[in-house]
DNA sequence: ATGAAAGCGCTAACAT
DNA sequence: ATGTTAGCGCTTTCAT
């Protein structure tokens, strides 16, 4: 069961080699001839030989980890963007790489510094907040890419999503269906997506002369409760909007969901705009009108470019870009005459 | 900006010790005085020392590298599982730990196997093909747990879900509910959770003396879409059933959707019934009666055995568990008459 | 084309 | 209480 453990060494005694050639054989050293390098390697796999990785990180002074980094696991990051993140990484990257993941919310917690032991890494930013680990990632020099928000620094690419002009787009078409009376439900607080959303809808709403009112401008925290209970609030003052401009689709959903449970209906009494495009959101009852971010042109394009800088590539891409989301129509949206 | 490594030798020169008792003092060593650890850790934290971790591990026969397996994350994995257990295992386990994530499904298409480096192994198995790589966990001696699916050998700590079990008390409520015509949308045939729920499906509809109907047994794959689309079969054949069980609640959602596309009510024309609980489960509309898979308490139960076991404590857990499920009533079944 | 020796940064026997 | 030495498994000069 518990095999011996088998080392280059093992390798080079059996082979009447010296441990040296077995390493140069292994690592298809041009130094070596092709016979001996076959013999080795055949020996290799029949003894079930695996490199001692930690010894050749030692050495080569590398890691063979790559690190993915998010702002917060608990809550905020959307489950599905860490899935597609994760795997797609791991399909794109050189074999015999871990896939390290971590979260700056848990290194605050537990006051830790970065962990050093990385070739290069990929941070799914939120917040301005994760500046000062972002900046310990960059002082290793090794390669860093930060995606999903725009960071004040151009020494790191950086891919985001235009949630500003997202914004603008949802509430053009809210504005071309008619609708004036609009509210919305913001996204957690510290979360640069949600500043960006929050600054277009003013921006809008005073272009065209609409005045923004407080009681209409409700706080959620990106998830589905907090979209229901912002909408409780809503539903139990005054007069009713005839839109909401949910932040995100989960808190889109649970919205509908309050309106439903004090008897409106959706979109009849009540239109919906979200913004992600979320996996439920074409199925979800009504199909929910939204915004569909760029998610997985940014994971490609940051996948793309980490990838070539850690083979020492120049990556083709450019150093920063704000993609742009796009309006996806569908039926929680009614039309005003 | 480039720091130039510092070691415990560096400290050792400054300090004027031997990089021997560097090392003793920051592993807070009874060997060492205590005045001498304390000029020792102050020194290491000014100059900004980091224990290089290849180094300690190629020493120590360790890693510092938790690895966490998904049959595939491509599909199947519910992200939600994924980020729970990533998130959970990271705020239990020791400081300096890495979280490794990976899939049985890359390992295959790559023709790999698994990598020695990780000193615990964390199995959230789906289907009876991730054995030859629990082998292989296995085999290496260190600490492996396997969650999800139960497995056949009693040499490994093993939490799972009594999916069969919950099938029942799902079927036995609608069957309460006055419902004998029931269709099922099964989930992805090589998961062991899918086989589980159909056959206990086949088995209650037996017990009860209602033939089951293979134009009412329909094949998804877990997905969303699969579930529309097997939906979209059972409304375009013949006669309708009054319920449909959907192998989880992803297909629900699907299912229903093609219902009110195809002009049904839910409940009104056709019930529903799903499997897990999903996030967006008690929002949808309508809110959809489901199982509720007990995964927190798999995935809490897992990592606290997982970490006993790489403390080499005895944990206090047994070494298998089938976990029951709970029906959750909402609004998606209609009581007949 | 191959081997001997050194060294990566650390811990652990074995002195003292 | 501290230092000396060796060695983990590997790659890389430098010889031959």
């Amino acid at each position: 069961m518990e095999e011996e453990k088998v080392t280059i060494k093992t390798i080079a005694k059996i082979a009447n080699v010296s441990h040296t050639t077995v390493s140069r054989a292994l690592n298809d050293s041009p130094l070596v001839k092709e016979e001996t390098k076959k013999k080795i390697r055949e020996l290799a796999a029949k003894m079930n030989y695996t490199p001692n990785l930690n010894a050749k990180a030692l050495v080569e002074q590398k890691s063979f980890i790559i690190v993915v980094y998010f702002t917060d696991m608990a809550d905020g990051t959307s489950p599905s963007f860490m899935s597609a993140v994760i795997h797609q990484i791991k399909d794109q990257l050189p074999k015999g790489y871990e896939i390290a993941v971590d979260s700056f919310a848990s290194l605050r917690r537990a006051k830790q510094s970065i962990n050093l032991r990385f070739d290069g890494a990929l941070v799914v930013s939120q917040s301005a907040s994760d500046d000062e680990y972002i900046e310990q990632l960059a002082e290793t020099g090794k390669p860093v890419v930060v995606l999903n928000r725009k960071i004040d620094r151009d020494d790191l690419y950086n891919y985001s999503s235009d949630d500003y002009a997202g914004t603008t787009s949802a509430l053009n078409y809210l504005l071309r269906m008619g609708h004036r009376d609009i509210a919305m439900i913001a996204g957690r607080k510290d979360f640069a997506s949600a500043k960006l959303r929050c600054q277009a809808f003013y921006d809008v709403l005073k272009a065209n002369d609409i005045a923004v009112r407080q009681d209409w401008m409700l706080q959620g925290n990106y998830s589905i409760d907090s979209g229901y209970k912002a909408m409780e609030d809503i539903l139990n003052a005054g007069d009713l909007p005839s839109c909401v401009f949910a932040a995100n689709d989960d808190m889109a959903m649970g919205a509908i969901r309050a309106c439903e449970d004090y008897g409106f209906k959706v979109p009849e009494d009540i239109s919906f705009i979200g913004f992600d495009d979320n996996a439920y959101s074409q199925y979800y009852n009504p199909r929910i009108t939204t915004i569909k971010k760029p998610t997985s042109e940014i994971t490609h394009y940051g996948i793309g470019v980490l990838k070539a800088l850690i083979d020492n590539k120049q990556p083709e891409l450019p150093r920063f870009e704000n993609l742009k989301p796009a309006l996806v129509v569908r039926d929680s949206v009614k039309k005003l005459k």
